[in-house]
DNA sequence: GTCTATAAGATGATAGAC
DNA sequence: GTCTATCATCTTATAGAC
């Protein structure tokens, strides 16, 4: 039996691929319900039949991006295996793929900023976003430290050793502040050089 | 002569004083003229007679907060003059008290994540905050570097010393975005992990 | 300088026809 | 599901009185 869908409910899903695009270039406030109409060639009372209002659209749209996110780990974590490198690696290439080949910052990265402007169910999904890769992150050097086959200068300091969650925290807000030093420099090319330094002081 | 003059047109000021509060916490797409004449008990056409276009307030604050933030780095050096380690732990404490005591995020930060829905005029000097921000620790760190009264750890990797351009996109990156992240998650702390953790691997 | 009045357009949202 | 029509409200902005 022939299926010409894509997925399921293909326009849900063009309309929360539009909004996902402007919110990680323009913000949730610089776009409207007519901004994603237009250039999905509808018109904005459509939308409100998917998502009845913005708060939902933009919930529904960060739930996506965070189990979108997760999915992409677990896919770097089958291909790498424990490798703490080849994982470690594999995340900060997510991110400069979103930068460079996307032209986008990070969704939550952006909402981040915009939380005081933002509906509370949003919020919620942002918080989430942050506990899972500060998890994952946390979890992943972790083994790294145990298998002590990364981290060698990180841990040769006079001082106690960094753990694994204070790393976490360090690279999420190098990762993500790179993007926007990028943007505000004008040059994308900030955002490699904040990237591989992050790798070197890890791995080397 | 008496002066009942705070500072010249402080009408004015006072303006950007509300203007720069609502753009590091809500961005520039987050408010309007109508909320900053409330906040200050005025009418919003008494705003255009000050400062006729958004994009010229917008304009007018950036640059404002720009060359504030280089005086607070004058300041810096004028106290603790050529020691390295002091001017960066003051210069991490300029992003910390903006956002654990006054709540907010980096000005330019936040209009660099909405760099595309900004006019030019405002995006102008959102990338000259940058480049004299890189400027400065550019020059602080290649001091230090000199001096070699910092950077223990971070110039005894195998590999080849890291350049004081590089250690500059790196910091900008780790305070920008620790700010967004401590705000996703909303847990202020995690500034404090990243912002530790970033003079922890600068100096020891 | 600040006000009132007003404009043209955008915004999120709904009702009801098709 | 998508449309047209419509809504109240908000947005930036201007003209002209005080």
């Amino acid at each position: 039996m022939a299926d010409n869908r894509t997925s399921k409910d293909s326009r849900a899903q063009e309309i929360m691929d539009v909004a996902q695009d402007m919110i990680q270039t323009r913000g949730y406030n610089g776009f409207s319900y007519r901004d994603i109409a237009n250039e999905i060639g509808i018109k904005s009372a459509s939308i409100h039949y998917h998502f009845p209002g913005k708060g939902q659209l933009g919930r529904a749209v960060t739930a996506r991006y965070c189990d979108n996110f997760m999915q992409a780990l677990r896919a770097l974590e089958a291909q790498s295996q424990t490798n703490t490198q080849a994982l470690l690696r594999g995340y900060v290439e997510l991110y400069r793929t979103t930068l460079i080949d996307s032209d986008r910052l990070c969704l939550c990265g952006m909402l981040a900023g915009e939380a005081e402007t933002v509906p509370d169910e949003v919020k919620q999904e942002v918080r989430r976003f942050f506990k899972e890769q500060h998890q994952w992150l946390t979890k992943t050097i972790e083994q790294g430290l145990v298998k002590k086959d990364i981290l060698s200068n990180a841990q040769t300091t006079a001082s106690k050793p960094t753990d694994a969650a204070t790393w976490a925290t360090t690279i999420l807000s190098t990762l993500e502040g790179a993007m926007f030093v990028a943007r505000g420099f004008s040059d994308s090319q900030q955002f490699n050089i904040a990237a591989d330094h992050l790798l070197k002081n890890l791995f080397e």
